[in-house]
This record gives C-alpha cells, sequence and structure tokens, in this order.
DNA sequence: CTGCTTTCGCTACGAGTCGTAGCGTAACTG
DNA sequence: CAGTTACGCTACGACTCGTAGCGAAAGCAG
C-alpha cells in the first residue's frame, strides 16, 4: 500500500507502464538484492499514526517518526517523498472501517453512516491529518488525485450501495440515467461528508443523535418549517 | 482589525475587560508614544494575501511577508503572535462580500449565496487560507475560536436573513421555538457551507448553475426519485 | 560458498525558517 | 523640552529539511 516506487527505479512516476523495458512481468516480484522489510513498512505507518494524534499535523516531522519507528531517516525517505504522501497512507486505512449496515430503512442507513463517519472525525488522528491533506491538496493537482484515489472516492461506495438497497426494497426509484445517476451520487456523498466535516472540525460541534436526525431530515424531507402551497 | 494586543500590554490575552486598570475609557486613544502605523498594517495584510496566492500556505513565510510589505520582522511579530494569526486576518475581510440579496423567492436567495460562496472559494487566496487555518483550529481551541469569530459565524447571518425574508414572504413558518430556530440555523449553515466547501476545495469540480440548482432542490424538497408512499 | 545487488543504519552537511534580543533612530505626547 | 513607544536593522541558537557518503547486512543466482 505504501507510495511504492518500484524498488531500483529512481522517481520517475511512469503511471502508463505501456513501454516497458520488461514488459508482461505482470504482478511478478522483480526482487535481486535485499528486499524491503515489510515490518519497517507497518512500524512507519503506525509511528505516523501516533505522532500525528499526539503532535498534530504541524508538529509532525520526518525525523520524529523516524525516530518513533526505529528506522533510519534515509529509509524513510527511499519509501515517501514527503511528508503529504506518507499521511495520505497512513490515514487511508482509517477509512475502511466504514461500512454500509442495511438496516432496512434508507433513514436508519443515512443515520448510521454519519454516525460512524462522526466516530472517525473524532479520532485525533483523523482530525489532525484530513483538514491539513485536502488544503495541500488545493495546491498539489497531484497529492489531491492521490487524496481522492485513496480516501475518498472509495467511501462513495457507501452512497452507491445504501442507494442500490434503498431501490431494491422500493424506497428509492430505479435510476433512469446513469449519468444523472452519477451526478446524484457525486451531490450526496459531498452534502453527508461536507456537512458532517463541517460540523465536528469547522464549528467544533458534536455530532449527537438529534443532530443526525434533524440532519436526515433536512437530507429526505422538505426544508424545514416549508410552507407548502 | 489586526490581533490588536492593545499597546503596550505584553501579550495577556484579557478578554474580559471588567477588573481594566482603567476603567470607562472607552474607545479612546491610548496613545502615549509613537502610534503604530496603519499603512503598515495595511501592507502586511495585503502582501499576505498576496503571498498566499503565489506561495500557498506553506511556502508563506513570516520572513517573506515582512520582505513584500517592506516591514522590519520584528515589526510583524510585534502585531501577529504568528502565522496563524495574521492570515485569519488577512482572509476574514474576503468574506464581507457576501451579501443576501432578496430575490424574492427562498430557491433563488440560496442559490445566489451559494454562487457568491463559489466565487470566494475559486480565489487562489481563498484555497490557500481557508482549509490550512480550520486544520490548524483543530488543535488550536483558541485559533478555532478566532477564526468562527472572524470568518465563520458573521456569515450565519446570510442564513439569518434569509430565513426571515422567506418567513416574512410567507413560505416559512414563523420561529416557535428560539431554541429551535438557533439549531436549524446552525445546521443549515453547516450544510450548506460544508457541501460548497466539500465541492470545491476536496472533490475539486467546479460549481455550475446545474449543480446549484440540484442542490438546492435536494435542501428544499424532498430527496430526489423518492418514492413517497 | 562466492559474487552481485539492494536495503539498512549512521553521520554529516548546506540551506532555510523560526522567534527573540539588542541597538540606535524616528514619531508623537505632555 | 523629556518621556514613551514604534521602527528598521542585525545577529543569534535551535530546529527542520532533503541529500550524500559510508560500511554493514540480507537476500538471490551461479
Amino acid at each position: 500500500m505504501p507510495a511504492a516506487q518500484p524498488p531500483a527505479s529512481p522517481d520517475v512516476a511512469a503511471p502508463e507502464p505501456a513501454d516497458d523495458p520488461a514488459p508482461a512481468a505482470g504482478a511478478a516480484a522483480r526482487a535481486k538484492g535485499r528486499p524491503r522489510s515489510a515490518a519497517a513498512d507497518r512500524a512507519i505507518l503506525d509511528a505516523t499514526r501516533e505522532a500525528l494524534a499526539e503532535l498534530g499535523w504541524g508538529g509532525l516531522t520526518m525525523g520524529h517518526v523516524a525516530t518513533r519507528a526505529k528506522v533510519a531517516k534515509t529509509t524513510l525517505y527511499r519509501r515517501w517523498p514527503s511528508k503529504n504522501e506518507l499521511v495520505v497512507d497512513a490515514v487511508a486505512s482509517l477509512f475502511d472501517d466504514l461500512v454500509m449496515p442495511d438496516l432496512g430503512s434508507l433513514r436508519a442507513d443515512i443515520e448510521a453512516v454519519v454516525a460512524q463517519f462522526a466516530d472517525l472525525l473524532a479520532r485525533p488522528e483523523t482530525q489532525a491529518a484530513l483538514l491539513a491533506l485536502f488544503a495541500e491538496g488545493t495546491r498539489d493537482p497531484q497529492l489531491r488525485r492521490r487524496i481522492r484515489e485513496a480516501i475518498v472516492d472509495p467511501q462513495k461506495r457507501l452512497v452507491r450501495q445504501g442507494r442500490a438497497a434503498a431501490q431494491t426494497r422500493g424506497e428509492l426509484a430505479p435510476d433512469t440515467d446513469p449519468e444523472t445517476a452519477c451526478e446524484e451520487i457525486d451531490i450526496i456523498f459531498d452534502t453527508i461528508a461536507g456537512t458532517v466535516e463541517h460540523r465536528v472540525l469547522v464549528s467544533g460541534e458534536p455530532i449527537t443523535a438529534d443532530w443526525t436526525r434533524r440532519f436526515t431530515n433536512l437530507l429526505l424531507g422538505p426544508f424545514p418549517s416549508l410552507v407548502t402551497d
């Protein structure tokens, strides 16, 4: 899972393996010399999460991480070119715990996901890293892409799954146009993720069951106290 | 508008002016020695915004700002204790341009505000600063408080104004409980601000008129393609 | 076992930033 | 005028960065 330049390649991005000198190698292990220690990878990522929780984004330095992971600073730089990329990998796995429960109603499913996301955002590692990563991403398109691929986009599955389950239950009408469905998924995802993040990380208010209910009302039903004429 | 420790006071926060040695001074100018240059204040804040747009949050250093503003680094530190506080003041004024238009319908008002906010978030100074500030705020409660007071809370007036206008027009029912109304304002604010920020700064997608219409639909009406039984 | 290759830990380096201190000078007040 | 405060400038120790060079260790092919 690390940023993983292939062993002996300097740092060239090489996103397209098209004209590779060793073609059709597949996923074969191209091991010739001493292999990289997998234990070091784990130690580094763990140390990164711990340091993130203790020192925050600004206090996190490559030197600290290396020391805490009992690894030379050089080793760290051999695998991750910068703090940004390291933190992406260290934080991405935290989001894997989110699941779509299928509790029998769209409302219950949404509330459950919101609660899970709120719990995740309450963790200090997540708080310290997430917004800082997003901030760096606004200046570095490549980093933003990595963030989307590793953290953001994988969570859209939750919206897709919940939506599909609701359609199976007959709560939502089946898709007509795939294009429209995709845009709808995007907008719902931005709304749920953005709102919960803003509530927790910016406003600094807790996510209570009552708040979740109100928010779900706003999503599912009409605007509160709207006079329907 | 700067962080403004009163001239000769070291740095004590003194949020409550209750037991002030010189009481009832009002807004009088307590000038004794050489007054601080207002031109320097403006030059520093302008330089901060420019450097923010050019170099981003990470590239912004106190030294750069001082040089660009043609001011000694010492002068800068005399007024703002850190980069965070400086940027709060430099960015806060950008948000003053947001206005509640009163276009005759709740839907039109919401769409107009979303469009304004989207334009603001498209500016490089805003992009570079906003999320980074929020990120720092998650670790420093005092900074978060300053951010809220200077940037976030003042914009809640937009929700209040739009809501009041809609109530006058009869689109929304009048308030019953002030407590409930306050929570409702909070949740609407978090939803609009959070969603637009997530769309622009995280997903990196533009805010089009079409997207704004869909988002307003989600807010005002029921969930898209919801089967009402 | 013997080379070959690559990673490892360690040390050291120049460059850059941080926030502060000291100094003499400038500006404004009574 | 004296008193007070802000200003520009220089210099400082502490820290982080990312890189380079070294000898040693670990795995693989013959």
